[in-house]
DNA sequence: GCATTATTTTGAACCGGTTCAAGCCACTCT
DNA sequence: AGAGTGGCTTGAACCGGTTCAAAATAATGC
């Protein structure tokens, strides 16, 4: 009587019965296949050809074999993110670069919502994760610490020592940023500074600042005011505002900067994006840059050479920091990671000189 | 005595005994606390923590559910072609709305080189395979078939009618493209055709485009010719240059026509990728579009609009493709379905009539 | 107080493979 | 012939969970 064997996918062990040998042959001959006889290899494929297994399942091998081959990429974004958000696509080709190099798989993982991150993040089939730090990084670290998966946290740094870090050193890419305008003989500087609690904006007071909890923000703050004391300008006076980026928080700190007796004539943006927004805030308004405002970004997406004017920014080694983090979870696993990458000043044409008369 | 703890990581069998509960219970504590007494739960819970023990390995758990919850988004590139071309961002915007909506997580999977994407493709722990068939699709079909996973092929047409499928009408959507420069006045045309064949390029002659093993670009020229046909021009004499959308093969194209003594005044480039180097390259030779010459592209990137001059194109709804085509695996499974979206003709101002005297 | 019913818990089976020590066999060497 | 050698195969253990029928226990009804 003929055995029915329609019902369900076929397993390794319907392989072995059919072709009369014991699983674990069943299991050389699609894995090591030379360390089985030529005789038994054919007979076994010609099972598995006739019962329509089409090889092992990676679900099986996987809890055996402990690891997955992919790293996983972290935030708390929808997953379009990635590929809309022009910092994120440029460490994203670096991390790319770096898995490819690896033979490493990349799965992405997000959330909408707080539910799902944690889910998402709990259920993940990865080998570690990169953890993409903007808002919400304080979730995130302590959701991958729980997976007790190997993990880096990326871009915008993070007071706590114990974990993974590769990003740039925000302090003094916000210095070479004033050091840049006061050069150029600026004395009235406005920062526009990306969020220093959740979901905060408009003019912020020192006290704020100082209990930032993006320390990102706090880092470039930093970096502006240490630098431009040691040129000689009064430090206290400079407003900060407090921005999340889009324009609705960004315009109303522009309304009010401009709409003062001396407004700024130097900008100092906290990332590429803020100053984006800035530059057509003041296109619309009918002030040139550099020729009346200077705008200094901070980043270096590659969007800033094909705005107009082309932005002057401090430029992070991007891609590098996702080459890096890659290798910090291949070559490093669960020991503390810590790197921090160099900066650079790219001077574009949305900096000059001050009109005259308002320099220093 | 107390018990030794400290090798492995603590797995659910541990933190049962530890409790002194079954592995069933200890389960369900992680996984449907409620159907759990509350003195039992909190136990369990208690001795979790004491061992160290932080939740359920989803690689575990995998196994039983059968589902990963995730789709595997593939094609034979590198990974960066994911965040780098401007058509794959477009369509990853798509995929990623349609998982975030679901709740589905996603792989890339790719690969340098042939042997990888085998690994890669036999081994992505996903539910089922969006395909980007560029070059390559036969492959990754086949291997895609092997996984007995739910597949769709994307965006480029493929002749095998059993396979799912969700793209445009390429035919129709050529003959648009014609049928705009026909109306425009245009007499003389030049294809800029994507490959026929593997790694082709040159004049092609009509045979080789009969057996082209690329659909898409088969039946573009197909759409382009009949369209023509019907405003009286002599299909037979429009020179049709066959490129890998790269420079090294479609300036020599444009070399060719150019020298003629009556050069095309209206090309017609299977992609927008193809049109741009083409925009370049007449711009570089001094010649205007659209004055001189008129060009049209194929796909609707976003760049379209921002070239210079910015892009005539045929529209193609990109990210309703990537959104589709998720609905396809998530909704439909294994039963195959095609879907052909619409495309439609996107005017700007890389078309415009034929300098005066070379018209119909 | 006893039969019912509702709530919890158990334990074995299962998910689909991989691995490796041990055994088998054929063959060579002396 | 007996010892040794090396190539193949076996079978059991393991990877880390989930599930569900059945058993145990608790609560309810009369």
């Amino acid at each position: 009587m003929g055995k029915l064997i329609l019902d369900k996918s076929p397993k390794l062990v319907d392989v072995a019965n059919a072709a009369g040998v014991s699983k674990g042959t069943a299991s050389n001959v699609f894995n090591r296949p030379e360390i089985v006889s030529k005789e038994v290899r054919e007979r076994v494929l010609a099972a598995a050809a006739s019962i329509g297994y089409s090889g092992p399942d990676p679900k099986g091998r996987l809890l055996s074999a402990g690891k997955v081959n992919a790293i996983g990429v972290a935030t708390v974004e929808p997953l379009g993110y990635f590929f809309t958000d022009p910092f994120a696509r440029v460490l994203m080709t670096g991390i790319t670069e770096a898995c490819d190099a690896n033979g490493t798989g990349i799965s992405l993982v997000s959330a909408a919502n707080e539910d799902e991150l944690i889910w998402n993040v709990r259920n993940a089939l990865v080998d570690g994760f990169i953890l993409f730090c903007l808002e919400g990084a304080e979730r995130l670290i302590d959701l991958s610490r729980e997976r007790q998966l190997p993990f880096v946290a990326l871009a915008f740094g993070h007071r706590d020592e114990t974990i993974s870090v590769v990003a740039v050193d925000n302090v003094e890419g916000a210095r070479v940023a004033a050091r840049h305008m006061a050069q150029l003989g600026h004395r009235d500087f406005a920062v526009l500074a990306m969020e220093f609690q959740e979901g905060g904006f408009g003019r912020a007071a020192p006290e704020r600042i100082a209990r930032s909890t993006f320390s990102a923000s706090g880092d470039r703050v930093k970096g502006y005011l240490d630098e431009l004391a040691g040129w000689d300008i009064d430090t206290s006076s400079i407003p900060i505002f407090e921005t999340l980026a889009d324009e609705a928080t960004v315009h109303p700190a522009l309304e009010d900067l401009f709409s003062s007796p001396t407004p700024p004539t130097a900008l100092l943006a906290q990332s590429d994006r803020i100053a984006f927004i800035a530059l057509d805030w003041l296109r619309a308004r009918g002030l040139s840059v550099p020729d009346d405002v200077s705008v200094i970004g901070f980043d270096g997406v590659p969007e800033c050479e094909r705005s107009t004017p082309p932005l002057t920014t401090i430029q992070q080694p991007i891609a590098e920091i996702g080459r890096r983090a890659v290798k910090a979870i291949l070559d490093h696993g669960h020991e503390v990671w810590r790197e921090t990458l160099d900066i650079e000043l790219a001077v574009r044409n949305s900096t000059a000189p001050p009109p005259a008369g308002r320099a220093r």
